[in-house]
DNA sequence: AAGGAGTACAACCGCCGAGAA
DNA sequence: ATTCTCGGCGGTTGTACTCCT
């Protein structure tokens, strides 16, 4: 929207394509002294000719400590797939549960191997995330699930990033951020009514949609009882 | 060695919702 | 109440890399 228009020099453009170091250096210096979040501030107060979104996805998807690159473990596969079969394509939500993963790495992942791999071993279509997703968000389960835990509406997002971001820290990965430190002091609280919410949500949704065996259809192997 | 096909991943785009003005 | 800005999300594209012929 609005935004690309503000936050670099409009002769010019945005700048577009790779990122050099010192432009990964501009922005975790600015966000060692600042904190996250501001990102069109930080393009205009740093120089930085890249527009605010292009600069909290770097930031998210790379610059972010704690994240974990290299190959997905087959343990993270399966929780991939069991939260993908339960969520469809809401890959914020489900890099939330995965630590040091980034949703558009996941995101990569389903598209260029799950997704054939998953074919490939069952022999069928590919998965109808849209159908998934139809299910999830109009189905009596969800609806009932996210009332008792209202951590499924949109704003959950941000706080499965605040949660993301006190876990970060606790790895002890890389920066530290007293910026962040600083917004709350209450991780080991959060983390745990994290837990619980999601622990929730998942018996709230096992209990009501004992009989949806439209969950199913896709990949036979993966039930909802097989959920941790 | 060359080049075409397939794959993996980084980055961009468009839309939406929240909050401030 | 309306408009504007910003942050966040999922979808899509671009490109570098690898493999195969």
């Amino acid at each position: 929207m609005g935004e690309s228009s503000t936050c670099y020099d409009k002769n010019e453009g945005p700048k577009k394509g790779a990122w050099a170091a010192s432009e990964d250096q501009i922005v975790i210096d600015y966000v060692k002294k600042h904190g996250v979040g501001k990102w069109g501030k930080l393009s205009r107060e740093t120089g930085l000719k890249r527009c605010g979104k292009s600069v909290r996805l770097r930031w998210l998807n790379y610059l972010r400590p704690g994240i974990v690159r290299g190959n997905i473990t087959e343990d993270e596969e399966e929780l991939i797939i069991r939260l993908h079969k339960l969520l469809g394509n809401r890959w914020s939500l489900i890099a939330g549960r995965i630590p040091g993963r980034t949703d558009n790495e996941i995101k990569n992942y389903w598209n260029s191997c799950l997704k054939r791999k998953l074919q490939q071993q069952n022999h069928l279509a590919v998965p109808r995330n849209e159908e998934i997703r139809e299910d999830l968000s109009s189905s009596a389960a969800v609806a009932a699930a996210a009332e008792k835990n209202p951590h499924l509406t949109g704003n959950n997002v941000n706080e499965d990033e605040d949660y993301h971001q006190h876990h970060d820290v606790d790895f002890g990965v890389g920066i530290e951020f007293e910026a962040i430190d600083n917004n709350n002091g209450t991780g080991d609280d959060e983390h745990l009514r994290d837990d619980l919410w999601w622990n929730n949500f998942i018996m709230d949704l096992n209990d009501i949609q004992l009989d949806a065996s439209e969950f199913q259809p896709d990949f036979p192997e993966i039930r909802l009882g097989n959920l941790w």
